[in-house]
DNA sequence: TTATATTTTTAGACAAACCTAAAAATATAA
DNA sequence: TTATATTTTTAGGTTTGTCTAAAAATATAA
């Protein structure tokens, strides 16, 4: 059984591997752990010594078979959560995360799967990351940034790449829940912001910012 | 804020403080805890320096007014979470303790209101143990021992006094859910086993400990 | 009331998880 | 290639919460 930081750690190493292919370096976990680099390389000790990464000095880390097994359930968990969260106890999609950051390491048997049975098994999250199976495997998804559409394409609101409560606040005043509707009407050349027409006929603008955060399904 | 195990040593506190009415001892919050004397005085002192215990060596604790707040919401969030484990996940009333014990750790703005709410205020949970409201007041409950009765008296079944799992279970096996009718037939004087008539008008034999553990309603 | 038993506290240690500051290794630039 | 900058590790220390063994205080019994 692991401690609340190890499960940390493992999480962090994951979505430092996500998204780099390559090994992931201490100051990279130092910052998505917000901790120094020394507590750091304590913790890469201890994980390694419990073979949930390969590490090598000064050569960084991946996670083993083992490790990215413990990892995946972790966020199957934490994605869960925030499904029950959202969707059954009310709570909006800028305040569940920090709670499933604890309810995520909540240990017990079948808990994930009655959570999972209760939810409906929905593959994604109120973000709209997507929630592995039983078995680890991931649900993929077709979609891409807002801003890499043409004008004159029609997409439907999916996922965020930004899940700060600042940038879903603005999602949410802007009538961008996930699964609206839009179409992008024209690129300003000067900055790059998006004018685009909302599901109620609405038409909005969007800074660059915003496009390269909000990913969308291109019907 | 307080740690986990600074929340389970008030939760103890309370708990021997709710069956003697004196001062709870060292040896008995080690004992609760399943823990050692000299880690009790450790966290004694801790919990006296927080205002949230009244301390003096060698003479036992009683939680303050702030203490007790805390354990009687520290209770009402295990319970709300046992309530939503059986209610809505479907365990059964034996498997819910050890993840409430964790659960009620949980911390977060308006996640105990959202469970009650969403749970419709339940007043008990699933062992018949009553749940504070979000003042901290108790529901007062009309209940005796089942070995208290006299024959000839009828009873719905209110709460346990034994929690563990193989009670539970025993009690599942004579149909003796939360709410099930019974009537007192007979007390063997040999060995002050009781006699029951169930609800299905099944007849069974109770041993006197089952009598002492089992809360019912005179109706 | 004195002796004995029990309870409680203190002393000293340990592991987990963190920190700062300094040293060592690696990467980059002149 | 040598000097400089950056990254990473080590060294040493802190806090929380635990433990065992010994000492001190309190309770019980002769
Ligand atoms: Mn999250
Ligand atoms: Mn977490
Ligand atoms: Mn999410
Ligand atoms: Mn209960």
């Amino acid at each position: 059984m692991l401690s609340q930081a190890e499960e940390n750690y493992l999480k962090a190493i994951f979505k430092i591997s996500e998204k780099e292919a390559k090994a992931a370096t201490t100051n990279a976990i130092a910052a998505e752990m917000q901790t120094t680099a020394a507590s750091v390389t304590d913790m890469l000790k201890r994980l390694s010594e419990k073979s949930l990464i390969d590490y090598e000095k000064y050569r960084g880390v991946q996670l083993t078979p083992e490790g990215n097994k413990l990892a995946t359930a972790l966020i199957r968990k934490h994605r869960l959560w925030e499904v029950l969260l959202v969707e059954k106890l009310g709570f909006a999609w800028d305040e569940v995360h920090e709670l499933a950051e604890q309810l995520e390491h909540v240990q017990g048997n079948g808990l994930v799967d009655r959570l999972d049975e209760f939810l409906g098994h929905p593959k994604f999250d109120p973000h709209g990351d997507p929630i592995p199976d039983a078995e680890g495997r991931w649900a993929f998804r077709q979609q891409v940034l807002l801003s890499t559409l043409k004008v004159g394409d029609k997409g439907v609101v999916t996922g965020v790449d930004d899940h700060s409560t600042a940038f879903l606040q603005y999602l949410d005043q802007m009538n961008l829940a996930l699964g609206a509707q839009l179409e992008l009407l024209e690129r300003f050349p000067y900055d790059q912001s998006l004018r685009v027409r909302t599901e109620n006929g609405q038409e909005i603008i969007l800074s660059e910012k915003v496009g390269q955060n909000l990913y969308v399904k291109i019907s």
